[in-house]
DNA sequence: CCCTAGGGGAAATGAG
DNA sequence: CCTCATTTCCCCTAGG
């Protein structure tokens, strides 16, 4: 009940400029919003297909001014996760090569009609179309690398602590980045740098709006900001989940976190 | 100097 | 009561 209330608070807080002046700075006017409640709305209709069950769903539902019939959502799921075969490194090792990204978190197979309204999908002041220069992958193995020596396995019975345990343990914070990783409409927020590897990136425009996303749905007393969220990103460097590499808002999910998000969908 | 991004200690919280 | 997983606060560093 409350929840419904506070929501309303934090959306206020949202659209004015989360209080912080996030969106002051890069916002055009035309660009970015995006809209809390209808990616949440759009979340919820598919939360189904990427978690079952759970989710209130009516918080948003409440709001009073959701977008008519979703009859356009059409997900193009992972249509380009697993795609980009492209090499990105994210070493250190090489100093003067700045990794060109080429995940380009903008520009969809084709935009069309039901969303654009939806969400202003707006992008990185630069479209990282760069695809590869000189991709020299002789070190960027890292990833695929480096989680080996340890060599998992054994000691754990499967792979992470998610599901199983005792019941129904809440939603974790990577989960959660996993989920709208899967999510079409949150890529102006959050997209696969290279999904194979589980690397992703935030965007410095919208990721206040995910952060919010993910504040809310944990019904936190105060609205989560990236600051915050980091910071829980950032303990699990320590804890092993998620790691973060050189490039500006990325983060790669260790292996085992990824086969766990991406094979445990089934297991349940 | 300013700003953004990143880092992390420490205490507070809330669910289970 | 306890623990886990953040959440919240705050102070700091580095680079542009």
């Amino acid at each position: 009940m409350l929840a419904e209330m506070e929501t309303m608070a934090y959306m206020a807080e949202i659209k004015m400029g989360g209080g912080r002046g996030i969106w002051s700075g890069a916002t055009p006017s035309s660009c970015t919003e995006v809209d809390l409640e209808v990616i949440e709305e759009y979340l919820q209709e598919h939360s189904l297909e990427v978690q079952p069950a759970r989710t209130p769903t009516s918080a948003l539902t409440a709001m009073g001014q959701q977008t008519h019939s979703h009859q356009g959502a059409r997900i193009i799921e992972n249509s380009w996760s697993g795609q980009h075969a492209y090499e990105w490194y994210c070493d250190s090792h090489t100093p003067n090569e700045e990794y060109k990204e080429q995940a380009l978190p903008p520009a969809w197979p084709s935009p069309h009609d039901n969303q654009r309204e939806h969400i202003a999908y707006c992008y990185e002041a630069t479209p990282y179309i760069d695809s590869d220069s000189q991709s020299s992958s002789s070190q960027y193995q890292e990833y695929q690398d480096s989680p080996s020596p340890s060599s998992d396995r054994g000691d754990r019975k499967d792979s992470l602590p998610l599901a199983p345990l005792s019941g129904k343990r809440k939603e974790r914070l990577f989960q959660f980045l996993f989920e709208m990783l899967q999510t079409p409409s949150m890529r102006s927020c959050i997209w696969w740098v290279q999904s194979s590897s589980g690397t992703f990136q935030f965007s410095s425009q919208n990721k206040e709006s995910l952060a919010q996303l993910w504040g809310r749905r944990k019904g936190n007393r105060k609205p989560m900001t990236y600051q915050k969220m980091a910071r829980a990103l950032r303990n699990y460097s320590r804890t092993g989940e998620i790691h973060k590499v050189k490039r500006k808002l990325t983060y790669r999910f260790d292996e085992k976190t990824l086969r766990g998000l991406r094979g445990d969908s089934s297991v349940v």
